[in-house]
DNA sequence: ATTGATTGTTTTGTCGACAATCTTATATAC
DNA sequence: GTATATAAGATTGTCGACAAAACAATCAAT
């Protein structure tokens, strides 16, 4: 099942593989559709429709299909039958569900690192907490933003659990798109500062703390959302019209 | 779901599918061919084919082509590009994996649930370790077997988290393919005494009792497979003439 | 006898067209 | 004026046929 799983966005050991022919390739579309929806070019619940994506990327339709159908493995587009595809929209319950379950994931990620860091796997992430600082000071938060996902895909990586990594990817692109929908995107969501806490907790061996730690700082993102309030349109006619 | 005909080939829908086009929605394509691994009929590594299925099954090679993407997807079967679709057969590394991942999100699971279960939950908890009492008194291996990953389930789904269920449920049923090839398969894995004593430690709200004890009954089921013989017919040649 | 190339067969990948379904607009009755 | 029924349009679901790739077997050459 192991087809690379191409999501074009949060690539981290590894430079882009495609083969630029024509920007036909069904991982291209993937990668554009993808890009798209994290742009806020494609804003949740908009409708996709096949032969409109069969023109503009000048394809057949059942390519587009297979590409949707991939899509919505990855959680990012919503498919109903006989109604086509359209842009995850996230319930308050879904995002809630997201969130939790990547703190359990990352949880146990963390708890798989404690103590288990060799010498390369320290450089490549003191390096990359070198990165997130020299971007803060920069202040480019564009940069920021994508750097602090990317540690935590990179702490997956070297916990060594493939499926927990992709387990987590999912989670990080369907969180991106929570976020996008009850906040205002664009702010930077972590600290390198709380980074380097739970690194360091890592190699200090202590599970317990590391795993509190990335929780907490998971948990920081969370706050920030106002998830209390439904921004779809689906409107309860009955409680609306209840005291009247 | 046990019958199976002494067919050599691959047989797996066993009722007429003849002209009645209603015979085979995909839902009971899928099904079919998920019991039919399940059941050990189509060994791991066993390749199936588009066309061969497309003639047993009375459907188009699309509807088959479609029914190998969400096998894929939930890591029942492996796609290769040009190569087709076969039965997952896990590395010795993707079953340790799949252990891993698996007490992670159990251990999650039990966390969220430490003190939190309610008076009708608990309620149907108890009904169902009854259940497993009794098939182990009537020595019901098969239904012993199958309460016991149902209780796992059960628990993730009055947790509540419907990602963290999707997920447990993908890790369960490729768990169940890497025992299939690891050891002999239908030999109970859960005591239903073990089940009694992590329920006990959620209802005290002991939620590191808990997790050790989760974290415990799943790896005894690990530790009765022989993971480090690779099954599989890929041979080391380097190593195999290193010390010539 | 083994290696290498070539051809024929099998199997997968892709496409265009048709059928079924849903959505929208219009007309009609009350 | 509202609501239902009907018809037209648009969109998805499905299928069969063709093209490309991988596989197997045969044959030639060293």
């Amino acid at each position: 099942m192991a087809r690379k799983d191409g999501t074009g966005d949060v690539e981290v050991g590894a430079d882009a593989q495609g083969d630029e022919h024509g920007g036909g390739t069904d991982d291209a579309i993937y990668a554009k559709i993808h890009a798209a929806i994290a742009a806020q070019d494609l804003p949740p619940g908009t409708r996709l429709r096949e032969d409109e994506m069969r023109q503009i990327f000048g394809v057949s339709r059942a390519r587009i299909r297979k590409v949707f159908a991939r899509l919505a493995y990855a959680g990012l587009v919503t498919i109903e039958p006989n109604k086509g595809a359209s842009v995850f929209q996230p319930t308050p319950k879904e995002a809630r569900e997201i969130f939790a379950a990547r703190r359990g994931i990352e949880g146990t990620i963390v708890r798989l690192l404690a103590g288990r860091i060799g010498k390369a796997e320290l450089a490549t992430l003191n390096r990359h907490i070198a990165l997130e600082v020299a971007a803060e000071a920069r202040r480019d938060w564009h940069e920021m933003v994508r750097l602090s996902g990317e540690f935590h895909l990179l702490l997956a990586e070297i916990a060594g659990n493939d499926i927990l990594l992709r387990f987590l990817r999912e989670l990080i692109t369907r969180e991106a798109l929570v976020i996008l929908v009850y906040e205002k995107p664009g702010q930077p969501s972590c600290s390198h500062h709380e980074h380097q806490m739970i690194l360091e907790a890592i190699l200090a061996g202590d599970a317990v703390r590391a795993t509190a730690l990335m929780e907490e700082h998971l948990g920081n993102v969370e706050e920030r959302l106002d998830l209390d309030r439904d921004t779809r349109k689906s409107v309860d006619l009955g409680r609306l019209f209840a005291g009247r």
